[in-house]
DNA sequence: TATGAATGAGACTTCATTCAT
DNA sequence: AATGAATGAAGTCTCATTCAT
């Protein structure tokens, strides 16, 4: 029998959530202090205590984005016949995101994520459960695409899989940088960069064998 | 005039600067006290400020690591013919650092510099610094390359160099986060993406078997 | 007119009284905060509010525990004609009480009481209205003893009283440290004090009998 | 190669330790709050960190006063020869000290030590210690004593020592509360009581044996 | 040059109490 | 009568930097 709603509840939460993510956008975990996200939320100091119970909490909830990992999954949805082709729409769909505006902050407190993983576990294990689930993901599509000969056999799937996410976490990076990152030339780089990937000969010898 | 040799004076600086990137590496900027890289280097807390002004100029003195940089440039000497065959050293050179045991305190630093970038000025020109340093390298290798019709000229030189760029960001941060990459299958994935960029005659070929 | 009645209202008092007991007598008065209270008693923040303005009135209420002053008087009853054999019974009252392991928060918060009683007034009087409680009982009995000349007359009756409120104070804080005391020795010993302060006549009959 | 003396290193710690007892005499331990004791020592806030680790360890510090136990030892010296007289002279000592007007601070924050040894190990163990010690110099008076037929050998030699640390702590209680205790009486009646301690019938037996 | 004691603002968190519901 | 969310002052402790020696 709570005294307030779990809508409103979750509300709070959020509005905590929010001026944390403002905050830590800003000027990092350790460089805001409490003082700055109760500033920038509205609430009392004791208010933020109710519904986290340290600033490690609400490190650790925002370090990760689920919204991430959980678009990664519909993205590739509708491709199931194409396993190259699901791949591609992988790609489409974090590069939307890369250059998203609203996303600002969170690629920004995504990047302190990344540092914080080296010292704070909780944070760690959400960097990593990130990298598996786009591993999940992009493991099966690849193995899929080399058992229809689509992708070279004699490249490892994992290494493939860890490729694609190196390349998006490192454009992250440049774009949190405002760097002058042209995301459109980027995909068009990529697109032929997986392109390499097809098989090389063997290709060949297969049409013949089967025009044989 | 100095009471103290220059020599001495630079390997109080260096001691210092020890001492700093192995508290940073191990608790980042913000976590670590000036009281610890004291006690790590043995000297008096008093001394530090005689050979550095502040803490901030010892993150930017360590955030960005110009050992890389000048590496980059031997990377690709001896190789000024095959543009291509440059790439690949390079890729091979950056390789060899990413697993480089002796190079771990410098590539956690660095992931906690690229964070630190996003709201230490000093710590951002570093870091971009980098990025055109490779840039500087990488372009014009790729144009040569598409001037001899080795790569496709319908790429973005920059696009190109800045993908390698993210790609290798990526990889170190996978790295730093103990994730069981394996540097040679992705060395041989980058291989065969990099042939993916040359020339699409390859295409036309297959078309022309088809058609005969 | 209120809106429960007497006995639920008193039930609840007692409910609290019995939470902040066990509280205090862990962790003290002021590591205890009402939330633990709270939750021990099984109601809300609220509701301890509606049986006690503050926190002080709890430690108020608990500070004194009336049963043993109400005991004391009992443990006399029944030995009026002796007042030696009143003093022998109230002691054995006490060391039993010393020993009761249904005591024990009692004991703990009894001196958490006596630091309280330093600086909180209400506190104090209730410990100063204890003791007055015991003189009250010890020093009519002592006094009746020296008119029958059972106890020396040249001794003061209230120093007497203070005394033995004294060891009693004394046993009750080695026993809240878990130091081995023995009472029924101690008890033994107390016995033979007690015979001490008979009027000297044995010493006069020695000298007697040493000068015959 | 301190910067500051020793003597001067050991003079700030009773600056601190000076204001602490008066805090902590006049308020307890846990209404006395840091800034009390920074404010009455006339030093900054960092600089009682210099010389105390924690709130805690000044607790810890002044919670069981040392000087008491080394007087205890200094008071029965020069009684060699005579057990009881022995511990007249300690009964003296404490009673002196009760009454010393410079000790009432001491004898506060002693008080508030009891209670805070519940659950303070450190504490505990300070107070126990304190218990010991005159455990470790009562015990062989009074087995001398009845190894000398000065005292009856039916009581237990610990038993007494506990008795009359009960009886000093108790008194300790009644002097921090300002009750009107009057020490001399008191001593008057523990000296009979420990003459209640000498052997009974006994000791007649014993003088007709050797004068037989 | 070199030391390390000293500073004091500011960090995170707790808690007794209130009050809208 | 009863709830429990909300308050905000106050608590303990840390830390980059300075400065007398």
């Amino acid at each position: 029998m709570p005294k307030i709603s779990q809508a409103k509840r979750e509300a709070r939460q959020q509005q905590i959530l929010d001026a944390a993510l403002a905050c830590f956008s800003e000027n990092g975990f350790h460089q805001t202090g409490m003082a700055d996200i109760v500033r920038r939320s509205g609430l009392s100091q004791g208010a933020v205590y109710l519904y986290f119970q340290s600033k490690d909490d609400l490190i650790a909830a925002l370090a990760i984005d689920r919204h991430q990992q959980e678009a990664l999954l519909n993205e590739i949805a509708g491709h199931a016949g194409d396993p190259l082709e699901g791949l591609r729409a992988l790609a489409r769909g974090y590069a939307r995101w890369l250059t998203d505006p609203s996303a600002g902050q969170t690629r920004r407190v995504g990047v302190n994520g990344w540092a914080e993983a080296l010292r704070n576990e909780r944070v760690r294990a959400g960097v990593i459960e990130g990298i598996e689930s786009a591993r999940t993901v992009i493991v099966p599509l690849v193995e899929q695409a080399q058992s229809k000969r689509l992708l070279s056999r004699d490249l490892s799937a994992d290494a493939i899989a860890r490729t694609l996410v190196a390349l998006f976490q490192g454009f992250v990076l440049q774009i949190v940088w405002n760097e002058p990152v042209n995301v459109e030339a980027a995909l068009a780089v990529l697109d032929r960069m997986l392109g390499g990937l097809a098989p090389q000969r063997p290709r060949i010898a297969a049409r013949e064998r089967r025009t044989t």
